[in-house]
DNA sequence: CATGAATGAGCCTTCATTCAT
DNA sequence: TATGAATGAAGGCTCATTCAT
């Protein structure tokens, strides 16, 4: 019995050791430079065991695609939780992000790889249906924020715009910022020298844009960053910013 | 003499219609689903030929971004010669990229793709630095508005950020849209009905939001569109907006 | 003790359904589809046990056409006990043929696979043996029956041919026949819509082209069929023509 | 032009190469035994090569059955151009399968592995027609002189059968006689020595059971065959017959 | 005995690139 | 310059067999 679980607990150890090996890959070589020889020859197991793990190299890719969304969704969660009111939330869900971002560059890549219909039509059903759960689930997490700002008259948003279109505004902004940040070595060069920072602005001077209260000047935006950062997010934030 | 240049003329059609057939290919397909048989078949020449052309398949793809990077910073140049006040000429801008973007969705995809080092590396030098050359004279155009705005005390950045920053912000939102609705065919699901006029919206509360005057409810945005659009971009509105 | 030989009932139960999966695997999808892990799967025990029944692969093919082969003869057995004149005797024989072609279509086809030598060289001498035996038990009991014949002067072979070689003729003819009905689903588009019945009548014909005594329309044919259908194989024509 | 005959010739001569490499691997050591590899090598091209002829490994069992079927017809057209009555003309026929058999002994597992379904649905739509063409255009020779022989009253048929079932009948016994002798070389040990005059005895004496005329004996059977071997096949039987 | 994870040789197939014509 | 057959490295995947538990 003993031994049942701990060979469970060494498969499923595995099975995570495949996608943490298939992840600095993808977003520093790309996904044809992904092979199940590769992924074999580091994990120091056969071609065989990789198989016995995923059916195919397409479930690793979504594989990884549901880890990072479900690890993100987790991260929101939490940051959900922050008590306050609907702007200081939405902040907190900013932060995760920016955390989630740092600690899972290749998640930007991943997510667009996924939908290609090449490697989307030779997943499971039942993956598939994981990732759409957890991308419904993520987003009705951040929508619902906006919908209680709505409900509080801390926002009014624009004649025909619903809450998932603002949502799908800061998605793009971090999706954009952070794919870019992840790949593209030459943004210092282009005068961009402290991206993260400039995404928070951005996001705030944004929702200051769409006059959602309390302004950025109406309320103390360190204050907010710092009690998520130690109360939610202790060991993220020590991990990421351990060097800074 | 005459014949000469007509072979050459041929030449360039042939190269522009190697590009022009890799393109959909790329958005719809993935890179993975580019090779050169299939290339060689659709243009009906030879793969000789196309070798001819491009020396290997990346310089394809580098040849993609290039093309497609000009004739955004054509877009933009076109745009940036509108006569008006800074936040209006960035308006002018922001069009323009939807109408490019719309036009090459495959753009944000092939400018991921040229980043990985196995593609990078076997490129030219030459073609490196035409790249190079692009992006940095595409954000110079943006972020010499930016200039403008500052010197005409139109904005005022926040401290410690620098014009280039900002774009950067623009730039972000762009590509993380656009690219997202190029690939990502769940966003009807998921209440995101209409992306392209939601980011319109989100850039010009996130200009207000940083307080770029005019402020959008201070000026005719509407009118601004309809000149742009009419002045700068006939073919390409009428293109694009053919069936709306 | 009990235990004991409950134990090996299983066993050997089990070792006949590992034979059982095998067959239509081998007759609908081919050799090649036939894996030790559909078997186990299908088994619904563990390969290494099936490993623990046949050594390897080829044995279990070489299993079953010794375990056809054996059903066969104990059927051609059964059958040469009819009490009557040889041909009738052949007779007999011939509807055992059929009945045994019906319940075990795969015969044909694993006979051929048993011959092909890297399959046979895998297996073992005792098996490769009792496969020897098998043949020559079963192709005795019919070239006996010819021998009868000849000694009763119903049937004088032509010069030069040997009672082994009338019988090689009979089964060319069901073994063809049996194999194509098997396999050739496009039969019934050529023409061929009886085959069973057409294979009787062929025999029946040949036979009477060897002047066998009593001719086909010398005695009561159909009587002998009776007969034989219901006092020698009453389960088997029952399970075969259950529906006709 | 002359050279590109030339090369057109050399590749039609290699694709016949590719077929007669696996003619001979399939009968001696089974389907399993062809790959791709080993064509390759034997062919002394690249695998590549074989493949620009070949699209899979099914392909090629398809194009080896056809090539044998469409020899086997045009044998048969040969032999039915015999000029005598129908009993002789399928002698003719009877003389041009033997001979057939002997050259092609590989045919008869190869058709039996092209209807495998895993096989089978990985051939293209247009070999598949081919192969259906050449059958049935191979069928209707022969149940055409049986046609032939109904109308002559040389014959005349069981009340219920088609011509051609006759035919299946002829089929079958060639079938599986020529498959057993190709395949199992334990037939000697059986005591059947002459397994190929053994098979014209009994298709002489089939016919005759079945009341064609002229019967076996009313007609010089010898003579009809030596006409047929010197005058439709010299070289088939020549080269089958050199060291006999 | 039963298990089933692990192995790894071996297969089919693809495709960028070369080069003789 | 155009061609496209030829190449062969590389990759995805299968499956018979082993063996520690």
């Amino acid at each position: 019995m003993v031994n049942e679980s701990r060979k469970e607990r060494e498969y499923l150890y595995r099975e995570q050791r495949i996608l943490d090996i298939a992840r600095p890959v993808i977003v520093q070589e790309g996904y044809h430079a992904l092979n199940m020889n590769r992924i074999a020859e580091q994990l120091e197991y056969s071609k065989g065991t990789v198989y016995n793990h995923f059916p195919c190299k397409e479930e690793i890719i979504l594989a990884l695609a549901i880890q990072t969304l479900e690890q993100r969704t987790e991260m929101f969660q939490r940051a959900a939780r922050f008590v306050g009111r609907s702007r200081e939330r939405m902040q907190a869900i900013g932060l995760a992000c920016e955390l989630f971002a740092r600690m899972f560059p290749e998640h930007f890549v991943v997510e667009q790889l996924v939908r290609i219909p090449s490697i989307w039509d030779k997943t499971s059903a039942t993956r598939q249906q994981q990732l759409y759960r957890g991308e419904t689930c993520c987003l009705s997490l951040v929508s619902g924020i906006v919908h209680q700002a709505v409900g509080a008259k801390d926002i009014s948003l624009p004649p025909g715009m619903v809450p998932e279109e603002l949502v799908f505004g800061l998605w793009s902004m971090t999706f954009g910022a952070y794919s870019m940040l992840a790949t593209n070595s030459n943004l210092p060069a282009l005068g961009i020298v402290n991206g993260y920072e400039a995404v928070r602005s951005h996001l705030r001077h944004m929702l200051d844009g769409y006059g959602w209260r309390p302004l950025d000047a109406e309320h103390d935006y360190d204050e907010v960053v710092h009690q998520v950062m130690t109360q939610h997010f202790p060991t993220e934030a020590a991990q990421i910013f351990q060097n800074a």
